[in-house]
DNA sequence: TAAGTCCCTG
DNA sequence: CAGGGACTTA
């Protein structure tokens, strides 16, 4: 039936960004001569200004209109015809309605043709005398809302300027089917608007009017606000008095809704109704004027066309541009806030990415993901993963908005100890978080000294578990090194590639802290000292950790090439994901790496030194590779290195001097026989290595 | 084709 | 040490 194709196109036009809504120009709008001539094209009307604007125009235009038509428009003859059409209880009291809509597509949905022809075409005569009476009396009331409005339209609307319970329970589908459209269609609108802002409050292109443009800006959505106020107000009043006359049940909203919904809900036929509205947007036409400027055709035809309905449609449509344009609002103004926040003179971005601010100014430019180039560097610097991760965290939709979105876990709350005097036991699973703090550092130093005179199987673990990746003590210079954003980013990228921030419940019950993948590596003052040991705290607990990292050197003085099987054994603390997994491979990688390089510089540096047998290259701990690979593998020399370890480094070496030797070096590939025979002298890792117990 | 590895770069 | 391209292998 038609009034139901119009209405669901209706309220489907402004979600066409969702193909199967894409429904073509309804011809019987087009064919609605009477509107046409009776209001100029909407392409020309709508060629500038916000949306907001031209709605206000339409609605401004649709009221004129409206009075124009007078009684015959309000006729609820109007009403009957709608829901005589709409109503499947009351196609059969108007069959030669329901005929002739079948047939016809144009007629009966133009208000002012319904006007023009009165209430013939539904065949109410029967219903003429009190529907007219009916008219009478809303015309009356009409008059005197009308009074009303125009004495409270410069006040605020009151709270309870809403739908009332009443009015929204029974409309409740169609309410939130329309709202679901309008926000859908929200992004589109928002593009058009900011366009707007662009060629208006932005052409100027000088910081100097940018606040002036934004009074303006501030000035217009005030006062188009009032008018919506006023507008929505009226509509409100009148629906209100409306419900309060129709007393038959026939014409209440309930059944008029009941009546919609059991036509929204019973499917159209598409092929009529759903052609593309966007096709001039599709076919390169102008995406905003000319798409708005049918829409808003659109949306004037179909409030010409279902006067009963308009009200409630004006009053959803208002609601929304209400709440759309103080949201406007608000963003414009902090999107110049924060806009001139990083234009102004107080801010300066160090080289280094380090913001030199004020408290406020840090705290947004820490925090803003799209204004500042430091949050770009810092994002160019994250892994891939990283940033997946964050797109995976950060909805599209909050990208305009982060500015005021910080994430404050309880641990950010949590405070952070800076007790130099306090000694932490011994225990492995002391939180990592807390081993790149300088405190720990300093302490850890202590520590360290006396894990040095301790031996593996009793104190390792402890020591490789304090022992603090530098050492030294807290100094700004630290802080400064901590925070660098080159050695950073190894620290944030040693965390599970593709790791979409999870929170890992790491097995050593290490605390997990917050997400803040978000956060820019940005250079800090020595003063964000105690947020930086919480985002310091934060990269070192995301799923590897330097201590891992320091177990798996160690371990790599037992094998060269450990198995999945291995890893996941000996790394059973850490959340194997297979991002972590190949995250200790390709450690493991670069240990072989160093290890092969090592190998094949002593060979070539011990024929180049005369070592004419093979027999004569040996690794012994005095020898400068036991040298530099203990320094790499085991720099704090707290562990003691296998003999296993120095076999196989003697039969590593001497396989390069043998290669090399034989000039097998020429073979672009000749390393790939040393690594094969390397690969098979692994050796079991001890059981200490294993994940440790939980420690309380 | 996916996983693993090597190799190079920063 | 990580990233990534090239290459190999199952």
């Amino acid at each position: 039936m038609n009034p139901s194709l119009l209405d669901h196109s209706m309220h489907h036009f402004p979600s066409s960004t969702y193909p199967e809504d894409r429904a073509e120009h309804p011809p019987y709008f087009l064919h609605d001569n009477t509107y046409n001539s009776s209001t100029p094209p909407s392409s020309s009307r709508s060629s500038g200004g916000s949306l907001i604007s031209m709605l206000l125009q339409k609605t401004i235009e649709s009221e004129q209109i409206l009075q124009e038509s007078s009684a015959a428009y309000y006729h609820p003859d109007a009403h009957i015809s709608f829901s005589a059409l709409t109503s499947p209880r009351l196609v059969d009291h108007h069959s030669s309605t329901s005929s002739k809509s079948s047939s016809t597509t144009i007629e009966p949905l133009s208000p002012a043709s319904q006007a023009s022809t009165g209430a013939s075409p539904n065949g109410a005569g029967s219903n003429q005398d009190w529907t007219l009476e009916l008219g009478d009396r809303r015309q009356a009331k009409r008059a005197r809302v009308e009074n009303i409005i125009r004495g409270i339209a410069v006040s605020p609307p009151s709270p309870s300027v809403h739908c009332t319970d009443g009015e929204t329970t029974p409309t409740s589908n169609l309410q939130s089917e329309t709202m679901e459209n309008k926000q859908e269609n929200k992004r589109k609108q928002r593009v058009s608007q900011h366009q707007d802002l662009l060629t208006t409050g932005g052409a100027s292109g000088k910081s100097t009017d940018e606040g002036h443009n934004l009074k303006k800006q501030l000035q217009t959505m005030q006062r188009l606000l009032g008018q919506l106020q006023a507008r929505f107000i009226q509509i409100y009043e009148y629906q209100t008095e409306s419900q309060e006359d129709v007393s038959d049940g026939t014409f209440s909203t309930g059944v008029m809704e009941d009546d919609h919904q059991s036509t929204w809900n019973k499917g159209y036929p598409e092929t009529e109704v759903f052609m593309d509205p966007y096709s001039e947007f599709n076919n390169g036409g102008p995406l905003d004027r000319g798409h708005l400027g049918w829409k808003n055709h659109k949306l004037t035809d179909y409030i010409h066309s279902n006067p009963d309905k308009e009200d409630k449609l004006l009053a959803d449509i208002l609601k929304y541009e209400l709440s759309r344009a103080v949201n406007s609002s608000v963003d414009s103004i902090f999107k110049n806030i924060s806009h001139t926040l990083f234009k102004s003179p107080q801010l300066h971005i160090k080289d280094g990415g380090m913001v030199e601010t004020d408290d406020e100014t840090m705290f947004l430019s820490s925090h803003e993901p799209a204004s500042s180039s430091t949050h770009v560097d810092s994002m160019s610097r994250l892994p891939p993963c990283s940033k997946s991760g964050m797109a995976q965290q950060l909805p599209e939709i909050q990208t305009e908005a982060l500015s005021l979105v910080v994430q404050k876990p309880a641990s950010m709350t949590r405070p952070c100890s800076l007790n130099l005097t306090v000694k932490r036991p011994l225990h492995f699973h002391q939180p990592s978080l807390l081993y790149n703090h300088p405190t720990d550092l300093q302490e850890d130093h202590q520590l360290l000294d006396n894990l040095k005179h301790n031996s593996f199987h009793h104190d390792t673990f402890g020591g490789l578990q304090c022992a603090p990746t530098t050492t030294g003590l807290p100094t700004p210079e630290r802080v400064d090194l901590l925070w660098d954003p080159v050695k950073v980013k190894s620290k944030v990228t040693s965390r599970p590639p593709r790791s979409p921030q999870v929170h890992h419940p790491i097995a050593t019950g290490h605390n997990v802290l917050l997400d803040s993948s978000c956060l820019p590596h940005v250079k800090m003052e020595y003063g964000s000292f105690q947020s930086m040991v919480k985002r310091t705290s934060y990269v070192l607990n995301e799923g590897l950790t330097t201590h891992h990292l320091k177990k798996a050197k160690l371990m790599f003085f037992y094998t060269r090439y450990p198995s999945s099987n291995v890893l996941t054994t000996f790394f059973s603390d850490v959340q194997l994901t297979r991002c972590i997994m190949s995250q200790l491979i390709k450690w493991f990688s670069n240990f072989r790496e160093f290890y092969y390089i090592q190998m094949e510089k002593f060979a070539r540096q011990a024929r180049v030194e005369g070592v004419n047998s093979v027999r004569d290259v040996a690794v012994r701990r005095d020898s400068e590779l036991f040298r530099a690979l203990n320094m790499h593998y085991n720099k704090a020399n707290d562990f003691q290195v296998p003999d296993r370890f120095l076999e196989v480094a003697e039969i590593t070496l001497q396989e390069f001097y043998i290669s090399i030797s034989l000039a097998r070096d020429s073979d672009p590939s000749w390393k790939k026989a040393i690594y094969k025979v390397i690969s098979k002298l692994d050796s079991d890792v001890p059981a200490e290595f294993k994940a440790p117990p939980i420690t309380t």
